[in-house]
DNA sequence: CCGACAACCTGACGGC
DNA sequence: TGCCGTCAGGTTGTCG
């Protein structure tokens, strides 16, 4: 589910209810999702003022008074609820704020993570060590591009896919930015023109803001944290949109493809 | 270092 | 109605 638009959106949202709160309690309904919750979790949150939040890739960060940061990953299906009517299979973790408002993850599959870091050295957290450059950061450019994919022969669709080139991209948005930048998913990286590498780190953060603008997607189960649905799943151009008319002005049809085991939607007539 | 692939887990959907 | 196969927003580890 989540990319950077969403974990973006649902940071915000959290933030309404969170920040400059003190946790009143915390409750572990189960003791992991991809991995274990740290062990001192709920002891080293309950009683803390959350001092800031924000995002880095697709991690979403609580800082505390306590000189610490809590990090959560939403995996494929992670979303958090607020003020639950009633608890679920799979809200695994609940936070109470002062206020006694209630902040519960739920996430069915699973893929999700929680850490807790001292915020001091949250750069030097391993995870954090071998991201890339944020897309928003105005780091991306063609040239920094050029120099980062050169030698490469794996096909672009991929590399954009490793958050070691760049933090935050996920498959929707990659292929929604190749199309913009009409490059073919399966061109060898390091042989896409300047020119079209120019076009590509415009399109990256152009469809990156314009999701977070409508507040991030709506799939099967995504839902910003007060619940309201994204609406930006309907101004794709090619994602899941597999034998339908480009909406670029060309008359080629969307195809799908498998790339690295995902799907891949891209327009063959117009991005080459 | 690179690339291919499997694994993790549940739920939704389409075909029969 | 129900069973079965396929697919889904991501990361991580292994193997060649």
């Amino acid at each position: 589910m989540p990319e950077l638009p969403e974990v973006e959106t649902t940071v915000r949202g959290l933030a309404r209810v969170l920040d400059g709160r003190r946790i009143a309690r915390v409750e572990l309904r189960r003791g992991d999702l991809r991995r274990a919750f740290p062990d001192d979790l709920g002891q080293r949150l309950t009683g803390a003022t959350v001092t800031g939040m924000g995002r880095r890739a697709k991690y979403g960060l609580i800082a505390t008074d306590r000189g610490d940061t809590m990090i959560f990953h939403l995996g494929m299906s992670g979303r958090w609820r607020i003020d639950p009517v009633e608890l679920g299979a799979h809200d695994h973790l609940l936070i109470e704020t002062d206020e006694g408002r209630v902040l519960a993850l739920n996430d069915p599959r699973r893929f999700g993570a929680v850490d807790l870091v001292a915020s001091n050295v949250l750069a030097d957290w391993p995870a954090f060590k071998a991201l890339g450059p944020e897309p928003l950061g105005g780091e991306v450019s063609g040239k920094w591009l050029k120099a980062r994919l050169a030698g490469r022969t794996a096909a672009i669709k991929l590399m954009l896919l490793d958050q070691r080139i760049i933090a935050g991209l996920g498959n929707i948005y990659v292929c929604e930015a190749l199309f913009r930048a009409r490059i073919n998913p399966k061109k060898a990286a390091g042989r896409v023109s300047r020119g079209k590498l120019d076009a590509l780190a415009l399109a990256i953060p152009a469809v990156l803001e314009e999701a977070i603008a409508a507040g991030g997607s709506s799939l099967r189960d995504f839902a910003s944290p007060d619940g309201e649905l994204g609406y930006f799943s309907k101004q794709f151009d090619v994602y899941g949109r597999e034998g339908e008319a480009c909406r670029g002005a060309c008359p080629g049809v969307v195809k799908r493809i498998v790339q690295g085991g995902r799907s891949t939607f891209y327009c063959p007539a117009c991005q080459r």
